[in-house]
DNA sequence: TACTTTCAACGAAAAAATTCGTATTTTTAC
DNA sequence: GTAAAAATACGAATTTTTTCGTTGAAAGTA
């Protein structure tokens, strides 16, 4: 039977999607050797958290080889929006202003980047 | 005995300390009354929770009075900069540049907010 | 004083998330 | 062809988070 869906991701699924978005579809064993780099996690934990994920529509996987091959359902900028938006509303209530400001505060950020944050706030002024 | 300390707050103790932050240091009938707008939740349940993150040490308490009184041991600042700063390595390796950018498009934000985000920018880039 | 209300403490149940062992099947290597 | 290796499925144990019922003490009230 299909899972609840569309919660936030939890901590380990965000691990699993993370590296699917980085290396692109992939099976367990390359998931959980990456896993594995940080953090030993057994092989059969990181079948069974995917497995959940394709319950809940988190990722789809194609099975037509002896090994599945997995990759995220929604693209990464969904499920960032999705994330941030969470986080805005929880945290900062709703006040984007404020998550911006802790975010350029929790993180040193190039020159190069602040100037192409500051184009894409130009942009939405035009709105 | 205390219980593990400084990992993320859960999402109800996100909601605890987000009250607390608006309200000021109040009791557990405060807390709890304020949840209820949202979602019905048990007095015992509020308790609960605020006694488990006074082990945690997220929530201090004066227990001079009969009511105990509690308080948020972090500043809001400092809670909400690990909670994006998190977030930003979990599911943004690190970019701050699109964390900023799918915030902003999470939530329609206000000229004047964009303003002031604009004057935090040039702020940094004069560093 | 006696009754009621209000509170904290505590234990434990329920739910959710994480981890892993075992069984079974398929493929590969000799 | 047989044994070893590699894969999925499945169930279940463990841990963490959330919820709440019960108890007993303190405070208020008739």
């Amino acid at each position: 039977m299909a899972r609840s869906k569309s919660s936030r991701p939890t901590d380990r699924e965000l691990t699993i999607l993370r590296i699917l978005w980085d290396n692109g579809p992939s099976t367990v064993r390359q998931v959980n050797e990456t896993m594995n780099e940080d953090e030993d996690t057994g092989y059969t934990t990181t079948l069974k958290l995917m497995q959940i994920m394709t319950e809940k529509g988190l990722v789809v996987r194609d099975e037509s080889g002896r090994q599945h091959v997995y990759k995220p359902a929604a693209t990464e900028e969904k499920t960032q929006k999705q994330l941030v938006g969470d986080l805005l509303e929880r945290a900062f209530s709703g006040s984007a202003e404020k998550l911006v400001m802790r975010a350029l505060s929790a993180k040193k950020v190039s020159a190069k980047e602040l100037a192409r944050i500051k184009k894409l706030l130009d942009e939405l002024e035009g709105e």
